[in-house]
DNA sequence: TAACTAACTCACCAGTCCGTACATTAGTCG
DNA sequence: CGACTAATGTACGGACTGGTGAGTTAGTTA
């Protein structure tokens, strides 16, 4: 039955287009006007939905956090040797990032704002301990297993995946106007996700 | 001798002023209004001067990637071995990232808008050789000593440490209302200096 | 089917913001 | 000094932009 009126379509609708739309511009300088001729409904609908401009940028932010976390939670690499799980999980990320480079530059856009709006909203509540968990278990069986080395902090390994990760799509434009190389080329695609698997390996199992 | 007009001055007064509104608003984000009552001056020699608030933008580009361009050049590193060199050149791009968050934000805000003034602005010319020479000279020494792997590449060794100097001061924002940590607390900074130097350093010796 | 509410449309406003027309003054040079 | 030009200040316009008031229609339920 096809419904007119739907307001869980229209919500989403709104948040999809939102979502391009603040990824593509930034802030500030995404419209309303604009986002609501995308969609197929009108610009009141964003304030009678989200109240304003802020209110929908919040609700593409919760949005976009909560299903990076949703992947996370389904990684299972406690199969795995530890060498192979750590690798395993900094290609999840690799892979993650490189397929959703609307999430790349929201996070990029949020950082400009000093986060403040992920601060508010609560969708940060949770990704923490979904993020470190696995790594944090994986890097517990290196060390017992006497393959890692004792005294690398996860996070530092967690940090050392996402700024890898993250550059290739955040710093894309400006890397080929000085470079001439675009970091999401295909062809390199492979030899960079070897990469950064070789890289945390090697720190986590390097001799002092 | 007091001049009261001085066109230097001015120009660059305005142009530090700006430095710091579109690093901290964006580029749409700052306001032209606001850029001009931060200064001596009036909107009107912004449009004297500049033409407009993108000619403003571009100046400031410009003048943050000479800058950094400067400092690369007068880096000597010849004198070293090739181990040494390596960490230092990742030490200088650590520390300078640190010292020149306007940098890195601006840099981030010109990936959002797909660099499109940077490409423009002719601001990068010049900037690739300058950035991989050095690196390049030091990682031809180190495959000659038989101390460095002769298979790997020079931007790809660049962007490793991009990347990671780059993420603590533009991702800073989002991992600490994610994770509750400082990526530039200076408790941990020796620290991560360290590791960025450890991790190209073990990349480019790692046996396969 | 009548009453009710959620979902939706349309027209419009008030404030913001980039940009400019025009007037004026400081410094320079013959 | 007097004419000329670079530098600067004032006041304002007009388009844009986020937001809203008021009314309408689809679907639901008693």
């Amino acid at each position: 039955m096809e419904r007119v009126r739907d307001a869980e379509r229209t919500r989403a609708e709104i948040i999809d287009v939102a979502t391009s739309e603040f990824a593509d511009q930034g802030y500030a300088g995404a419209r309303v006007d604009e986002i609501a001729a995308k969609t197929r409904t009108t610009k009141r609908m964003i304030y009678y939905y989200f109240g304003g401009k802020e209110g929908l940028y919040l609700a593409v932010l919760e949005q976009a956090y909560q299903h990076i976390r949703a992947l996370e939670q389904k990684l299972d690499v406690e199969h795995l040797e530890p060498v192979e799980a750590l690798r395993k999980l900094a290609e999840l990320t690799f892979d993650h990032h490189e397929q959703h480079q609307d999430f790349v530059r929201l996070v990029a856009i949020e950082n400009i704002h000093y986060a403040q709006h992920l601060i508010k909203s609560g969708a940060r509540e949770g990704l923490a301990s979904t993020a470190l968990d696995v790594l944090t278990r994986i890097m517990a069986r290196g060390v017992t297993a006497g393959l890692f080395r004792d005294d690398v902090d996860a996070l530092d390994v967690h940090m050392i995946i996402s700024s890898f990760c993250i550059f290739r799509g955040a710093n894309r434009y400006t890397f080929r106007a000085i470079f001439d190389r675009d970091l999401l080329d295909p062809a390199s695609r492979d030899h960079q996700r070897q990469m950064i698997g070789d890289l945390v390996v090697a720190h986590v199992t390097s001799r002092r």
